[in-house]
DNA sequence: GATAGTAGAAAGTGTCGCTATCCAATCTAA
DNA sequence: TTAGATTGGATAGCGACACTTTCTACTATC
């Protein structure tokens, strides 16, 4: 198909997926003439991925592309594949200087705790760090204590999220990778969402009170 | 005190409190004359707040603008401040039109068996709805199984939630509030990462592999 | 052979979150 | 008391980002 199709069929303008092409998100088509080209499958399918990694999960296009550097390895694992693409949509934390001495020693002692093998200069840790420090600024100090909650429904999600992950297993090796970054990326959010539905059913439960879920 | 020390003990750049000022998501200094202003502790407090939600939350300054209204607002309930502030964390949608009938028929039925008491027209709801379309579209019909694997995490994690909320309630009426903003916040930054860090582990378990968490 | 579409490059656009520059007034330290 | 720093307030500018627009020299198709 020609990009005028590509763009009718996955729903993204012309110069935008050109944009893309330029940004690498795309692999260019194959060449029929100097100013012909030819997309495929694939194409449609990539384009739909990197729409969803930037419209829901607001990946900038620097990490979409070092989530499909990850896919696109051939020497990569699964296990692999999954420590890249949570890297890339960990976002960096820029705030290390005003970091807090307590609030490294609960992100160390919890990690230990739970038996995650998180490195200190792992991204994910770095910024947990930099969230508890954020929240002992604003006067939470016992924010921390959360965490060990969060951390067994996380253990549960967890399983059943590789789970999911493995029910992909008679797809090829690129379905499944882009398995991962759909579950990581579209998982962050709807958990997320549901995070809020729950915790407004309980609050209604508890104050007895009902109808407003911040409908605009 | 005045500009500078509130730069200091917030960490916040004076041009930027300025920049925060004419945004209105500080009150103004109480004017001692016409080009003199006093700052207090509430200043200080309210400027950690902002840094935190745009920082860690990734807000920007306009969710953080109504944040902060719904927090200021006296007739406010905690309840419909809850709802308030995850309605501003809570990205709008902007895609409808390609509107999945099977994805709106899973979120509804999800919400419907799960007792979540989220209207169809909520942010949550609709955002809910936009996630499982892209999850089709990305060829993951799926994916809408795991809903409800996240919902028994997410009930638990909402009472504990909001047992720390009720736990603040020592405090002001607005601290409380703050609690709960910075709870939403704060809380879902964490909850992603402490997610990461279980799949870490699971799929090491799993794979027989470690090592690669990610680390730049 | 007229019209529409195409690849590729370059420059432009709009938004966002600050940052820099001014100014007149005021505080502060010598 | 006076020089220099600081302040509130207003306006303009900046850099990053994610596109969009425009252009040119083709090519496909009717």
């Amino acid at each position: 198909m020609r990009i005028a199709e590509l763009s009718r069929r996955s729903g993204v303008p012309v110069p935008t997926i050109k944009y893309y092409l330029r940004e690498g998100l795309l692999p260019a088509g194959e060449l029929t003439s100097p100013n012909q080209a030819r997309y495929g499958e694939g194409h449609v399918r990539r384009l739909r991925l990197v729409r969803a990694m930037v419209e829901v999960g607001g990946l900038s296009i620097a990490a979409v592309r070092e989530v499909l550097g990850a896919l696109d390895d051939p020497e990569g694992s699964m296990h692999k594949a999954l420590g890249t693409v949570e890297a890339a949509v960990t976002p960096e934390f820029p705030v290390q200087s005003r970091e807090d001495e307590v609030a490294r020693e609960q992100a160390t002692e919890f990690v230990a705790r739970r038996g995650y093998s998180c490195a200190p200069d792992s991204p994910a840790f770095q910024a947990l760090v930099g969230v508890l420090t954020t929240a002992r600024e604003v006067g939470h100090d016992r924010f921390a204590d959360l965490l060990d909650d969060y951390a067994d429904a996380c253990d549960r999600v967890a399983e059943r999220d590789l789970d999911y992950v493995f029910t992909l297993g008679a797809g090829t090796r690129e379905e499944v990778l882009e398995g991962v970054a759909v579950g990581t990326v579209l998982g962050d959010t709807a958990l997320a969402l549901v995070r809020r539905m729950a915790r407004q059913a309980v609050s209604e439960r508890r104050t007895g009170q009902s109808g407003d879920d911040g409908a605009r």
